[in-house]
DNA sequence: TAAGGTTGGTAAAATGTTTTACTAAACTAG
DNA sequence: CTAGTTTAGTAAAACATTTTACCAACCTTA
C-alpha cells in the first residue's frame, strides 16, 4: 500500500498539517528542524501524494485532454508528441482522445474529459459546426470552467483561442510555385469541399491563379478526401483534363496520384508535376521526393501549450477575449515532384 | 457550475444516498416512482458524476497509462491508436507519455501515472532492465496494485504479462525468402545490439541461414539505431562486403537505405535486394515497395487491452502468474524489393 | 507581573461521491 | 392489538488531501 500524509504524520509524532504544510512548503513558520524531520520521514516512506485526492481538494488535475481526429495520420502523431511534451514540461499530463473525424466522438470525449476535470482542451475540430454546436460547445467550455483551444482547424467563432496555419497563403504558395514553372493547367485535388481547410486552401489556389492573370477553370479541380485512395481516384480525370500539373490539398492523396502514375507507367515530375500539402515524414522518400507546404508543427505545439499554460495560470476568463488566435505561416519545400513545363505533345 | 448529487437531492428533496443508490441503479429496493423522480430530475439538471470524486472512493479512475517510446513513430502511432480506440470501448481512458526511449522517462511516467492512480499499465520497455530495475518496476506495481503489461518488447521476467511478436520467426522468414531467391551474401542491418528485438531478430537471420546451410558471416552483420539515418551509413559497408541482398531489422533503416542507393545510383531490386520489418504504412508506396515482415499491430493492440481488462475486472493477483505471454506470428509480405539473385558480374 | 506578541503547532472543515448501518413508518399475520 | 416484517429511505463515515481558523506556551517589555 501506498504511505499517505497521515503515515509521515504518525512517524514524526506531528499533525497531518504540519506534515501537508512542509511537504508543499507553505510559507509558514515552520522551524528548520521540524522541517528536516518530516522530510527524512516521507523520504524514507517513500511518500508520494495521491493525485486524485490533491484534485479533490484544489480542483486542478494537471491533466489536458488533447482530442484529435486520427492519432495514426502523421501531422497528427507529430502534433500529439510535440504538445505531450510540452505539457510533460510544464507538469501537466495528457489524456488522449481519437475521434475519427465525427462530430458525436468530439463530443464525447469532450464530455468524457470535463468528467474527469482536466484543466483544459486542445482539440482539433474535424467536422462542420453548427450554430448550436457551437453553443453547445461554448456552454461546455463555460459550466466546466474550462478553457478549450482550437489547433489546425478554427471554429468561426471569436470566442475560442485558436492556433492555426495560413491555409490560403500555403495554396497560394504552392500554386505560384507551379506558375512560376511555366504551367498553365493545374489541376487541384482538395479535401471534402465544404471544410474550412479545403476552402481555404482552394482559395490561395484561385489567388494565385488571379495573380497570374490565369483564368479560374472549374473543371480542373476535383474533390477528394484526404485520403490516399481519394488521390489515386482523382488522376484519371486529371489527366483526361489535360492538366500538366496538380496541386494536391495534402500529402496523403499526392501519394495516391504517385501510386496511380506507376501504374499508368507515368513519370513524375516529366509527364505530372505535383505539389502536395503538410510535408509528412514520408515526402523526401518518395520517388521523386515530394514538393510540398511545410506547416510548421514543431512551433505551432509550443505555441499552443505555451498560450494555454499562460491562460491557466492568469486565470483570466478564458475562453471570451479577443486577439487569442494564432496563424503561422506556412512554407513551400521544392524537392523534386514538379519541374518546368514542357509542351511535349508538339515535340 | 457543474450539479453535483446534491443538487439533485435537493431538487427532490430526497438524501444524497438515494439519488446516489438510483443514478448508479444499485439492487436496491426503490420503488420505481422515485426513481423515475430522480432520474428526471438528474437529466433536467443535466447531472453527470464528477470523476474524480467517484474514484476517490471507487478505488478506480477508469484510465489507463500508455507508455510508449515514440508517438510519432508509425508503428507506435498506429499501436497507441488501436489501444486508446479499445479502451475507449470498454469505457476506459489512456493517459499517454512518450519516453523517447530512455529509462529515466520510463521510470518518470510509471510514477506520475500511478500518482494519478491509473487502473492499469501499458507500456513498451525500450531500454535494457538489469535486475534491480526489473525489481523497481515489480515494486512499483505491487505497491500500487496496478497491473502491468508489456507489449511489443518483453523483459526476461516471467512477473509481467508480455504480447509480443515472433521476432525470431522474423528475421526467419525474411532471411529464408531472400535465400530461396538465391542470394547467398546477404547482409543485416541491425539495431542497437543489445536490443532484445534485435537479438531475436538476428537469431531468426542466423537460423534461416542455418536451415539453408549458408554460413553464419559476422562481416555481413552491421549495427544501425533503427533510424533511416543509419540505414543509409550502413550502405556503402554492405557495398564493401560484396551482399547482393540485405535483411534489414526494420522499415525505417531500409527506407535508408533506398534513399541511399538512389544518391549512388543503384536500382533496388537490380542492383540490391531488400526486405524490412514492420509493415508501416509507407512501405507499399515506396518505389519499389518495400517487402517486409508485418506485425498484427490491430491484433496485438486489441488483445493486450481485452486481457488487461479481464485482469481488472477478475482482480486476480495482478502481475505474478504464469501463462501471461502471448506471441504473435508475424508474417512476410511480398512486395518489389527483392528479386531473384543474378550473377550480373559474370555477364 | 500582566499585557501583548511571537512561535509552533493543531482540529476540523471541505472537496463530491459511495456505502454501511441504521430507522421510522407502514403493513401483515395471528 | 401486537409482534414481526417489509418498505423507503437517511445519517454519517470514508476516501487522501489542503486550508482555515484557532490555540497554547513561551517570550518580551514596561
Amino acid at each position: 500500500m501506498r504511505t499517505t500524509v497521515k503515515d509521515v504524520a504518525k512517524a514524526v509524532g506531528l499533525s497531518t498539517t504540519t506534515v501537508s504544510l512542509v511537504l508543499n512548503n507553505k510559507p509558514n513558520r515552520i522551524p528548520e528542524a521540524t522541517r528536516k524531520l518530516v522530510l527524512k520521514a516521507a523520504k524514507e516512506l517513500n511518500y508520494r501524494p495521491n493525485h486524485i485526492a490533491v484534485s479533490m481538494v484544489t480542483k486542478k488535475t494537471h491533466t489536458i485532454g488533447l482530442i484529435l481526429p486520427d492519432i495514426s495520420n502523421l501531422y497528427f502523431s507529430e502534433l500529439a508528441k510535440v504538445i505531450e511534451e510540452q505539457c510533460h514540461k510544464y507538469g501537466y499530463n495528457v489524456l488522449y482522445g481519437n475521434t475519427n473525424g465525427t462530430l458525436e466522438h468530439e463530443f464525447e470525449y469532450l464530455n468524457l474529459f470535463v468528467d474527469r476535470s482536466v484543466d483544459a482542451i486542445i482539440m482539433t475540430v474535424s467536422s462542420n459546426y453548427s450554430e448550436k454546436e457551437v453553443n453547445r460547445l461554448y456552454e461546455i467550455a463555460e459550466t466546466n470552467n474550462v478553457p478549450i483551444m482550437m489547433v489546425d482547424r478554427a471554429l468561426d467563432d471569436p470566442r475560442f483561442m485558436s492556433v492555426l496555419l495560413d491555409q490560403k497563403l500555403g495554396g497560394f504558395l504552392a500554386t505560384s510555385y507551379l506558375i512560376n514553372l511555366g504551367h498553365k493547367k493545374i489541376a487541384c485535388i482538395t479535401g471534402p469541399k465544404d471544410l474550412r481547410i479545403s476552402i481555404e486552401r482552394l482559395e490561395g489556389y484561385k489567388s494565385a491563379l488571379e495573380d497570374a492573370g490565369l483564368p479560374f477553370d472549374r473543371s480542373l479541380v476535383i474533390e477528394g478526401d484526404f485520403s490516399v485512395d481519394s488521390g489515386s481516384r482523382a488522376l484519371s480525370y486529371i489527366l483526361g483534363q489535360n492538366a500538366t500539373a496538380v496541386f494536391s490539398l495534402n500529402d496523403m492523396m499526392a501519394i495516391g496520384v504517385y501510386r496511380e502514375c506507376r501504374r499508368y507507367h507515368l513519370n513524375i515530375p516529366q509527364d505530372l508535376s505535383i505539389v502536395g500539402f503538410d510535408d509528412i515524414f514520408i515526402d523526401e522518400f518518395l520517388e521523386p521526393p515530394l514538393s510540398t507546404i511545410a506547416q510548421p508543427v514543431q512551433e505551432i505545439g509550443k505555441y499552443a501549450v505555451k498560450k494555454m499554460m499562460s491562460v491557466l495560470e492568469e486565470k483570466k476568463n478564458l475562453c471570451t477575449d479577443a486577439g487569442n488566435t494564432k496563424i503561422f505561416k506556412p512554407a513551400l519545400k521544392v524537392r523534386g515532384s514538379a519541374i518546368k513545363f514542357m509542351e511535349k505533345k508538339q515535340i
